[in-house]
DNA sequence: TAGGATGGTTATCGATCATAACTAAATTCA
DNA sequence: TGAATTTAGTTATGATCGATAACCATCCTA
């Protein structure tokens, strides 16, 4: 894998083409390269909303588990139950999700969209899907279907098929 | 893609199987979970060298490119020469890379391993080898081939092959 | 030679990820 | 029953990482 063809032409042979070394053997490097053109791509999407991949996340989560207890919600994710305070105070404060008690267990809130917050989803899921056929079109469908069963086994997730 | 293998019986649809909602039909989300897997495994890796994977990245593209300018490093590398400033200090002020004055242009930083440096090399490749083969052999030799070509066009870097 | 482009730097910000420590309530069990 | 433990949520805090704006010194070019 190279960069630049750099139109140098100069008398330095380094000038010319980056050699990545053993980087070129490491998944987690492009992974990562990978992870962060998607998500420029999803950020600028939802610039006019001012949303983050996180916090669709935790939205559409929160939207097909209506009721889901905080710490549940933050689990599926992947996100640490501390860091996810804030995130749903912020989502709280948008008036797009409320926190209410359980009255099975006086400790725990479960999650809900606000009026406002359902009434957004659809939209952000037209924005969302507009993404992701941008995704497609870059890869292709079958390697496009292919990338959701081998990074689900990397990310230990359940299988992606079903 | 669920996550709990619904073990649960029935009387508590909440507690069963979490949706994930549209998210299943998101690349990036499984990338970014892939992402971060990945990532945990080799930082647990160079725990001994307490060396982060942009540490481990810029070590490796120096040593394979011995001279080449900083803001060359960081362009090849998707960084900003802005944030990697603070990296090469770093690398710098342990000992393991060392920035020179460029002959050609006195603006310009060349940046070279110590010897220290060098000679540390051989070690991290071996750990970095060893968490390759970790990765391969959870998703097996052909599935990890593919990713490369598939993360590479998204990513927007070069043609994975070559 | 003037103006613009480039290489590097500082300062600052926001988003994540991680740990430790704490409360209140639930659960376990001797 | 009552003590010990676990669980749900919270606060505080620190490290890494990506991004912008502003700046200086040096190059390059019209």
């Amino acid at each position: 894998m190279r960069v630049q063809p750099k139109a140098n032409g100069e008398d330095r042979p380094e000038a010319a083409a980056i050699d990545y070394g053993r980087l070129d053997l490491h998944v987690g490097y492009v992974l990562r390269r990978a992870q962060l053109a998607i998500f420029q791509d999803f950020i600028a999407a939802f610039e006019a909303f001012d949303l983050r991949p996180a916090q669709y996340s935790i939205l559409t989560v929160i939207e097909a588990n209506p009721g889901l207890r905080q710490s549940q919600v933050a689990l599926a994710l992947g996100i640490k139950k501390t860091n996810f305070v804030a995130m749903i105070d912020a989502l709280e404060r948008r008036g797009l999700a409320r926190r209410a008690p359980s009255d099975a267990d006086r400790r725990a809130l479960e999650l809900r969209l606000t009026e406002a917050g359902a009434a957004l989803m659809p939209r952000l899921h037209d924005i969302a899907a507009a993404h992701e056929r941008r995704v497609i079109a870059r890869l292709g469908v079958e390697a496009h279907q292919a990338l959701f069963t081998q990074l689900a086994a990397i990310a230990g997730l359940a299988d992606a098929a079903e």
